[in-house]
DNA sequence: TAGATTGTTAATCGATTAACAATC
DNA sequence: TAGATTGTTAATCGATTAACAATC
């Protein structure tokens, strides 16, 4: 594992260097500069230059920059694309049918295989061109496809069996959108998703202007 | 304005101490330590106790701990539910449908006046009690209004001109969830929501293991 | 009272930003 | 060469965590 560790900010930070580089790449553009990407992104020039640092193999050239296609296929090996990680999705709602249809996952080297769902018209359906099954399936097709990380996208009140079934399924990291604390062994890792945390963040900004 | 300020950070941990606190009164408990509230939330107990202090207008009582009802209103005030802010949504698709039904924002102060589409199949529905008007109307709309915060969750190729009609109609402030970068004016604010960014964080913790 | 919990001051940690020599 | 840009070391900033006296 030659792979260097990044902070966690700098992660975060990667699939938007990613989607900004693939902008670029459509219009041709050959050569990038920290500073100049710094300015697009509104983000600190030095802040760039060491998250590029961190992930680049190839060296960026003083008074070039970085290869675009280079620093993109460099940002893709760190992120895991060549290392795809199949992920499973409970809740083929709203919530869900955005998530499957979502593009970006892909290029962090997450690809989603299955959705399960309960509900009888939504089963042996396809989202995006992904299978949706009856969540009774769900800790079986999770134990025979090796399945580590799921999301959850039901409503409130059945995200806790959906994640216990995900565990017995095997499943170690769990996505969970639904808006309630789930009970969990601490070797399981749960990341809960609030929707209101975001926008609580640029609402205070606005009040404040 | 009385209100203290608190760090970014302490702002979206927000409202999870909300929906956390929300769920004990539900189940009657009247008062809550930080210690044990740290506990259950896997976070850091002096950090609940700075949060909570920053924003509980009542001190808590040694030994006791808080006032759960005391609590839950402090931090809706604090985060404005008294001073609710009214945000319109473009793009009625499986995302936007998803915020318009998500529940989470109220208690933050959000409510969603109005949605807008292009497509004739959703203009004139309504999703979760929030009307779908054709997006020609959107100016006005934002004028009439004064409506200052607008979320984006059309496809990418559409973001921008959103975008633009929405600053148009007077809009200061955009969360964005289309997978592209937005132009705007320096004193426009864009946060842009990337799914991938979270994952990622999560995917990488799932690797070094 | 004894002890758990509070609020706050001080120490630590991690990330960001500034400064600068090296390089094409 | 001159100058923009790189990579890196040092300084700053902000948030987290530890320590502890005050309190019910």
């Amino acid at each position: 594992m030659a792979e260097k560790t990044v902070s966690k900010h700098t992660l975060q930070r990667l699939p938007y260097y990613l989607h900004y580089l693939q902008a670029l790449q459509e219009e041709n553009i050959v050569s990038i500069s920290a500073p100049v990407m710094a300015a697009d992104l509104h983000l600190n020039e030095v802040k760039v230059r060491k998250d590029l640092a961190a992930v680049s193999r190839t060296a960026g050239k003083p008074k070039v920059g970085f290869a675009v296609d280079k620093l993109i296929a460099d940002i893709e090996e760190f992120l895991g694309y060549n290392n795809i990680r199949d992920v499973v999705l409970v809740g083929a709602g709203h919530l869900g049918r955005a998530l499957l249809s979502y593009k970006g996952f892909e290029a962090i080297g997450i690809r989603f295989v299955a959705a399960f769902d309960n509900d009888p018209q939504r089963i042996n359906t396809e989202v995006n061109g992904v299978p949706v099954h009856s969540t009774n399936e769900l800790v079986d097709y999770c134990l025979q496809n090796k399945i580590h990380l799921g999301v959850i996208t039901v409503p409130a009140n059945g995200a806790q069996a959906v994640c216990d079934r995900l565990i017995e399924g095997g499943v170690v990291a769990i996505w969970n959108f639904a808006p309630c604390r789930l009970t969990v062994e601490d070797d399981i890792l749960v990341q809960n998703e609030n929707m209101a945390s975001s926008l609580a963040v640029l609402s205070e900004h606005l009040s404040n202007r």
